[in-house]
Formats: structure tokens, sequence, C-alpha cells
DNA sequence: CTTGAATGCGTTACCGGTAACGCAATAGAC
DNA sequence: GTCTATTGCGTTACCGGTAACGCATTCAAG
């Protein structure tokens, strides 16, 4: 391993064996205007022979601009719902250029705000932050660097800069009536996480406002502090049914938790959704094998994680971009409700 | 949004504020020796009052070092197994002040090319690749950079620097002597993904190996293009049973995949084991809803993550770490085999 | 033939930190 | 009281690019 030729090669050293200034070696790997058709043959084939790899610390450095980094912050790295949207923002993000520093908040303003100071130190062109509520200390710092920010996920009432995300409240609501319609009363909602904001308790509340329209409420609520997953939504549905047997419909924070819950009610031989009726959210790949289709609402993730990555790109070339996008979500009837 | 004063201070300014030259400044940032106490507290104060947020851009610059960047690079963002494996990097690497700078391969060796290009230009301080087999080119550029790389996932034969895996043949090998030891003689193999390397057949050779220590070979073989996942695995089985009625146990590439083929044998009224034998591999989540406990190899991708991120970090700073760590799995008998 | 603009390239001066070195003041050893 | 080591801090010279500017040369228009 040749520790000490590592990366000798500089644009100096280019150039002059191209017999020209750095200057003009610059301007031909930049494609900047100001060089001939020869002259830049003569560089490209000196950057081939030399295998000359560019310093991007200097020219941000240099140029005192803001880097090509993008910091992308989601709740954890291993979730199927960011971890689409982290495909399609680092897909989309790279394709013009930017490179993808992230960051897993773990649904803590500290560990957020931990990130965004050590981000903020190499002077990245934009953040995507996601599914949380921020610290002072955070907004500050933001505010002052004057970057460029999407919000994703949730539709912030007071976004830095750009909101991009699902009508969480909607989707809520919408499941809501379905359920009604459905002739389900005595209705309940099992969630993880413990409520962190955007990832349930606005959906919640829709769902409880669609109820509320015909005068009824929440039967049961069961809130674990786990994290959201298959095992989780099948633990709180026995949480949730020991204390409530009269429970005839429950609504999950997701789909993981919903076919959780699904097996557990399949496991006591109850008939689903006559015993009992299950919706989730989240159109999970997951569903797509059982039995019975899963009632759900259907959200694309990776149309969510491109469109904000595009977004944010406007935003940073100064070209015109809406300050709020909501990203479709459709109910999906299913079978289970 | 202040555009202009977007990081206006620098180190120059804490320091005139403080009444203390740049390089005091910089001693107390950094917290290297040669100041007082006293003078420690002025510099703070002004950090505080001034909002500084360090320069990683010009500190990484003007040092000429390589950078605090760690690349890591896996075959999709959105991959449950992998998003594990990039949880647990991440958080090892943040504990240690380096920032992951993340690429999705796509199981294709350009895609990783363009990427480490790329990334070289960052001048990382290592790199962590997985997974995949490397271009030429990408051989060349990392041994010319002489950077410090972990490869994980498989354990190559021919590693740049450290490897960092399971051992999938002999996970492949274990299971393939269970599965024999339950009586089944006609067994087959589902998988997907076109065979990327060391995302499956590796396994599969090792599970041929045992089954030839029987003097038998895999009766039928179902290799899909598409991404592994649950679907995959329904249609695959799907497919393998249509085109091989006799078959009577199927090794899959991993458990999602096996969870669909158990959802699908079970939609046509099959018995497991009775009828069909199932194995998967990875332990996933979605396992532990199943109404059987799913016959699998357990393995640790967050441990795998961590090892890596702890002996890179090791690499970089020259102390003594084994090139090749071997992350241990288990079989887990289960009840579907 | 002159003139103005365009083209192709070099020179200079930085960007914001840090390594290396130097030097005064202080403290401890004799 | 002198001598040396240590402590605390400042000065200088970069790191590898790029912006801004300047200056020849070429070429078409008048």
């Amino acid at each position: 391993m040749s520790r000490d030729s590592r990366s000798r090669i500089n644009l100096a050293e280019v150039a002059s064996a191209a017999g020209v200034s750095k200057m003009t070696a610059s301007r031909v790997l930049r494609n900047a205007s100001g060089f001939s058709e020869a002259t830049r043959e003569r560089v490209m084939r000196e950057v081939e022979r030399l295998g000359y790899v560019p310093n991007r610390i200097a020219a941000t450095f240099s140029s005192e601009q803001t880097s090509t980094i993008i910091g992308v912050s989601v709740p954890y790295l291993s979730s199927s719902l960011f971890g689409a949207v982290l495909d399609a923002t680092n897909h989309a993000l790279a394709k013009f250029g930017y490179q993808t520093m992230i960051g897993a908040h773990e649904n803590r303003a500290e560990t957020e705000e931990t990130w965004v100071r050590n981000i903020l130190s190499w002077r990245p062109a934009g953040l995507i932050l996601s599914a949380h509520m921020h610290s002072r200390a955070t907004r500050d710092l933001i505010g002052q660097h004057g970057i460029p920010v999407a919000e994703i996920w949730n539709l912030n009432t007071s976004p830095f800069d750009l909101s991009i995300g699902f009508n969480h409240h909607d989707c809520g609501f919408e499941m809501g009536q379905y359920v009604l319609s459905r002739g389900h009363r005595r209705i309940g909602y099992v969630g993880a996480d413990a409520e962190a904001p955007g990832l349930g308790a606005v959906r919640r509340q829709g769902f409880e406002a669609a109820l509320a329209t015909a005068s009824l409420s929440l039967h049961a609520v069961e809130i674990l502090n786990d994290r959201s997953g298959f095992y989780a939504g099948f633990y709180g549905t026995e949480t949730i049914l020991n204390r409530n047997p009269g429970l005839r419909c429950i609504y999950y924070q997701d789909d993981a938790m919903a076919i959780g819950g699904y097996y557990y009610c399949k496991s006591r031989g109850m008939d689903v959704p006559g015993d009992i009726g299950i919706a989730g959210w989240g159109s999970m790949e997951a569903a797509s094998v059982l039995p019975q289709r899963l009632t759900t609402t259907i959200v694309s993730t990776e149309a969510l994680g491109r469109t904000a990555a595009v977004a944010l790109i406007k935003r940073i070339r100064g070209e015109p971009v809406d300050d709020v996008t909501i990203t479709a979500t459709r109910l999906a009837p299913g079978a289970t409700v």
C-alpha cells in the first residue's frame, strides 16, 4: 500500500506535464470556457496518464462556496419506509453531482442537533430533515447559516424553507371514514416509537377526527415504546385485545405492525375482518404475500424522496419551487376491514 | 434567510474578539496543548457568543490529511439487511468523529466505480465496500490512493485490505446438512438479484456441497432477476413448483423470500414442513410473526457493521487489527424443515 | 488598413484553517 | 544568582484549487 504516493498528483503537476498553467488545466477540468480543443486534449491525456483525481476539498475551499454535500437525516437507516426515501434522494442527488451525508436522529432532538452541528462544519449546500421536531439550537444553527432545507415526511406547520410530505391527517381521516363505512364501531389504535412526531400521531388524530363525525372516539389506544415492526404489531395487538376484548377493529401506525397484528389475530383463530378489522398505512411490500389484501394507505416513499431532492436542488440553484408539496396517497380498501 | 451573513464568522474573528491569535484559538478548539485555562475560557466564550461553527473543509485542506469522511457503499439503501449494517457503521463511525458518505451500487460494477471516483475526490479516510465485485478501474483507483478499505458481507478471496463478513459457504453447508438430516431429498433453491456476487451464490454453493456429501445435487434452481423480497419469494416459489411438482424442500436466498414462499405454499393448502420444507437465511424480523418458527440462519448485520467500522478506524489510526474477521452465524432449526 | 470584439491563456491573490518554528516569561535545579 | 526546561503564545508559510484580471493574438467589420 503506497501511502507515500497518496495523491501526490495535483493539478499543478497535470498542468506542467501538459505544458499549460494550473488555471488552464482547471478550466479544462471544470469544462469552463477559455481553452482550445488541442489544449483540452493535451490536458485530458495527462489526467488519464497520471490518474489525477480532483480534490474537491480544495475546490470547495478555494471558491468559498458551499460544498456539493447534502445532509440527509432520517429516524433510522434500517427502516423500509425511510430506506426507500434514502435510495430515492441519494439517486436523485447523485445525478446532479451532489453527495449524500447521512444521519440517523433516532427520534431524538439532541441527536439531530449534534448531527446538524457536525454537518454544518462541512458547509453543505442543503439539508433534508425528516419526521422530527427540532431543538431551539438546531433552528438557530440552521437559520444562522441561511442554508436551504427541505423538511420531509410530515407537512410542517412552520417549516424552515421547503416542506415535502404526506398529508397524514387526511390519510387518517380517510381511513377513519372507510372503517366507519364498513360498520365498525369499537375501534382501537396501535402505534410504536412512543408516538414520535410525524410517525403516526397525526394520522391517529385524523382518524379520530373522522370517528368524531360519527360521535365516536377511539375505544382503546396502545402506544409501545419499541420501534415499529412486525413483532411490535403482534405484541401490541395481544396487549390491546387482552385489555379490551370487545375491540372490533384496529388502526395501526403502519403496515408492518398491521401485519404483525393480523398474524396475532390469526394465531388466536379470529376471522379477519369478521371478528376484527385491520387497517395499516404505507403499502409495505411484506403485505403482498398475505392471504388477504391488507386494507391500507398506498404511499410512495420513493416519490417523496425524489421530489424532495429535486425541490432542494432547485432551491439551491435559485430556481422557482413550491414551498409546500404534498405527495399523493391513496386508500386501498383491501379485504381486512 | 440571511444569505449574506452566512458563515461570516471565522476563526480569525473569534480570535480577535477574544484578543488572541488565530493559532491560539485554533489550539483551544482542537483541544491541543499550549494555552492557559483563562485563554480557553475567553476563546470559548466568543465561540458561543458568535455562534462559530468550525469549517472542516478548510481544516482538512490545510492539514493536507485525508478528511474525516468514510465512504460506505451498499447494494441498496432500502434493504433491511443492509439498512442495519448502515445503522451500525454510521453509529460507530459517528462516535469516533467520522462522517458517513453513502452510495448504492445496485450490484453493478460501473455504478460502484463512478461512486468510488466521486468519493475519492473528497479524500476520505477510508472506505467500506460491500457485497460486490470491483471493476479493474475501481481496484486501480483505490490502490493508487493507498486508502484503508474494509470489504464487508462476503469474505473476499483477494481483499484490498480488511475483510469482514459472514462465512456464507458454511451457512449454506450447514443448512444443507440440516435439511438432509430432516430427510429431505428433492431439494430446490430460489434466489434473486440475478445472483449478484455475495448475495446468495456462495451460500448456494455451500448448500450444494453438503448435498454432494450425500451424492445429491439441487433438483431445481430458480434465480429471479428482480430484487429479493417477499413477493419475489412468493412468485419464485410458484414458478419453481409449477416446473418441478415433486420438489419437497426449498432453500431461499434470504428470509424475506422464504416467507413469501411459505405463504405461497400455504395459499395452495400445502403443509409445511409435511408437504414441503422451507429454509431461509438472515433472521429477518418479519419471520417473528409467522405461525411457525422459520428454519433459518441467524446473523447479526449490526455486529457486522459495527465490527467493520471499528476495524477500519483501527486501521486508519495504525493500530493492529485482524485482516479477516468472520462474523458469527448460527443455524436456527425452527419448524419449517 | 484600422478598430473592436472575441478567443486563449497566464499571473496574482486569495479562501480558512494548521504545522513548524521562534521567542519571551516563568519555574525549578544547582 | 545563573542556567536550563517548560509553558503560553505569536509569526510565517503553506495546503490545492479558483475568481478576477490582464494581455497577446486572431478575425471580421467598416
